[in-house]
RNA sequence: CGGGGCGUAGCGCAGCCUGGUAGCGCGCUUGCUUUGGGAGCAAGAUGUCGCAGGUUCAAAUCCUGCCGCCCCGACCA
């Protein structure tokens, strides 16, 4: 591609409405502009770069034994309404109608559409295991769309289906999975790590997200220094303790204390000169239709997720000023385990805890020297917090990490959920209709591209790696007028384009500065700068975007060097 | 949905408080000079000042309503 007439709308500033590096340098270096909030165009340089990931997608998708088809991005209400998501799925599924007032959505994944195919093409064990992708645009009416193309509400994604006929054999297939989702997120160059995740709502079963790590991440991670436990703070597990032997004797008097207006863990701990680790959170919450109570040590926090898969309910949350006045007889801030008229269940961290501070139920009081057991009654012990800085591995005890990441994959067994709402069967080998036990695995597209670019940047831009990067080569004339130099660059052009090499050729009228600025910005990874000074000595530069090596090569050898450069680094994940 | 901010040329911004009919830098066009890390000089083009009402002789500026965008939070995959 000649520069001169692409597309290419690079920009000094940095757009004010940009927060991340990604989506400032996405911007600048003239892949993408905004149509509006959350949706996005790609202009060539940006689609070149998906399409790459894209094909890195298919060929290790057909390489584990993937099928891929093209499912529709408009599907009908029925479909949702049979899943039963038509009701669950809330506001980020966008609705509509045609012109006979029949409902449909935009299909923000395919889990019915392609449990609906499946259904009525495979009728026996004997078609099974089968496993199709699609590449397509979902959409997902996200509350707040953020961080240019890393949360969308429009964006490309492949999501995979996995059919078997037993449990087994979904683990084969999640496996299958999770090895190919390695395979290209490595291929894209990328620092990621699989982390165990929350199967939530779709229910049993189990989970992994890849994350990239990046600070400007959303999910928070934990992994263990010494094993490969690693999972996400939703989901990282916190090992029940050791119970140490209860000598009552120890245990002190009951003590109430006048406490006014003080409710907050820090204000408590502050007013009582005790640490927040003597103090007892209590919690109020709704889950479902009742109430509960939920207690935890002062200094950690609740992991709702975890309660809400502890209590199995489908709503969850804090409980309303009234709901808690009513439990406790007592305004906020004042709740206790001693005389709440619910039940109780603790968090792990209460279990070795002894004369601990609660709030007594009573306005402007708190109690000194609680005790579980003696005191009051808790109905069961679970992990219920987010795992924190003092925790060690729930595997093997080790110290733990935490770090962030960009999530750009989520694999999923999903087991029968769907087959069950949606009559997926098969005739098994005993002649026994069964459901098919489904997986569903997706990669976001355009965030694998953002991601990337927030593990490879620098102060002048962008740095592909040789992978994914939308040109391999760029061949830079430092001045078109002379043509000569024009002419030899043009040839050099068209002989690595004839070799399959990607070659971008930078022949517009710029000066060799712009020209500088613009290869660094968009991060070509090699750049061959090609001079009357080092050509009357016939040589030319060839840099490296990524490590600024620069090679002086003779003219004659430097279309085999590139190609021999290309074909190393492609192949190696640089 | 709650809180905060912004909307003026393609991009980044000033002007608004104190009304008088719009400006700066970059970019763009033309010419000359320059030519290895975002050139210099000269001449130019480009605006429904987010939209709709209102106040006023007069509104980018003041008032009301709406829309859009961004940030924080809550929510959700």
């Amino acid at each position: 591609m000649r520069y001169s007439e692409m597309l290419l709308p690079t920009g000094r500033e940095t757009p004010s409405d940009a927060e991340v590096i990604s989506h400032q340098l996405m911007l600048r270096a003239g892949m993408i502009r905004k149509l509006s909030s959350g949706i996005y165009s790609y202009l060539p340089l940006g689609y070149r770069v998906i399409k790459k990931v894209e094909q890195i997608i298919r060929e290790e998708m057909d390489r584990a034994g993937g099928q891929e088809v093209f499912l529709p991005a408009v599907q009908p209400a029925e479909l949702w309404i049979e899943s039963g998501r038509w009701q669950f799925y809330g506001k980020e599924l966008l609705r509509l109608k045609d012109r006979h007032n029949r409902e449909y959505c935009i299909g923000p994944t395919h889990e019915e559409v392609i449990t609906d195919l499946i259904r009525n093409e495979i009728q026996t064990y004997r078609q099974l295991p089968i496993n199709l992708y699609q590449i397509q645009t979902k959409f997902r009416d996200e509350i707040r769309p953020r961080f240019g193309i890393m949360r969308c509400r429009e964006f490309g994604m492949k999501d995979a289906y996995s059919f078997d006929a037993d449990d087994a054999g979904a683990e084969l297939s999640y496996k299958k999975m999770f090895e190919a989702y390695s395979r290209i997120f490595s291929r894209c160059g990328l620092s990621f790590r699989p982390v165990e995740a929350d199967s939530g709502s779709i229910g049993g079963s189990f989970s992994h997200e890849f994350l990239v790590t990046a600070d400007s991440g959303e999910d928070g991670m934990v992994y263990c220094t010494s094993c490969d436990y690693a999972a996400n703070l939703e989901k990282a597990e916190v090992a029940r303790p050791e119970e140490r032997h209860i000598d009552e004797s120890e245990f002190l008097p009951l003590e109430e204390i006048y406490t006014p207006g003080v409710r907050t863990i820090e204000e408590v701990s502050a007013f009582l000169d005790v640490t927040t680790q003597d103090i007892v959170k209590t919690l109020i919450f709704s889950a479902d239709d009742s109430t509960i109570a939920v207690l935890i040590r002062g200094n950690e926090e609740i992991n709702e997720i975890k309660l809400k898969n502890y209590l199995g309910c489908d709503s969850l949350e804090l409980a309303t000023d009234d709901i808690v006045h009513e439990v406790t007889g007592a305004p906020k801030g004042f709740a206790g385990g001693i005389g709440i008229k619910s039940e109780i269940i603790a968090d792990y961290s209460l279990i070795n805890m002894r004369n601990f501070v609660m709030g007594a139920n009573k306005k402007d009081y708190h109690i000194k020297n609680c005790n579980t057991g003696r005191d009051f009654k808790i109905r069961d012990f679970a992990d219920l917090r987010i795992i924190g800085v003092t925790d060690t591995c729930p595997r093997c005890k080790s110290p733990i990490k935490f770090a962030r990441g960009i999530e750009v994959g989520h694999v999923f067994k999903l087991g029968t959920k769907y087959s069950k709402a949606m009559k997926a069967t098969f005739l098994d080998k005993d002649g026994k209709e069964k459901y098919m036990v489904m997986g569903c695995y997706g990669i976001g597209v355009g965030r694998t591209v953002a991601a990337c670019i927030e593990q490879n940047n620098d102060e002048d831009g962008i740095i592909w790696p040789f992978s994914i990067a939308p040109y391999h080569v760029l061949i830079t004339p430092v001045n078109i007028r002379n043509e000569e130099l024009l002419s030899m660059a043009e040839k050099l052009y068209d002989n690595l384009g004839r070799r399959g090499i990607e070659v971008l050729l930078d022949d517009r009228d710029e000066r060799a500065g712009v020209k500088f600025k613009d290869a660094d910005l968009i991060g070509i990874p090699l750049r061959i700068t090609m001079g009357p000074k080092k050509l009357a000595e016939g040589k030319v530069e060839v840099k490296f975007r990524k490590s600024g090596e620069v090679r002086e090569i003779p003219f004659d050898e430097v279309e085999d060097f590139v190609v021999q450069a290309v074909e190393k680094r492609v192949m190696s994940n640089e």
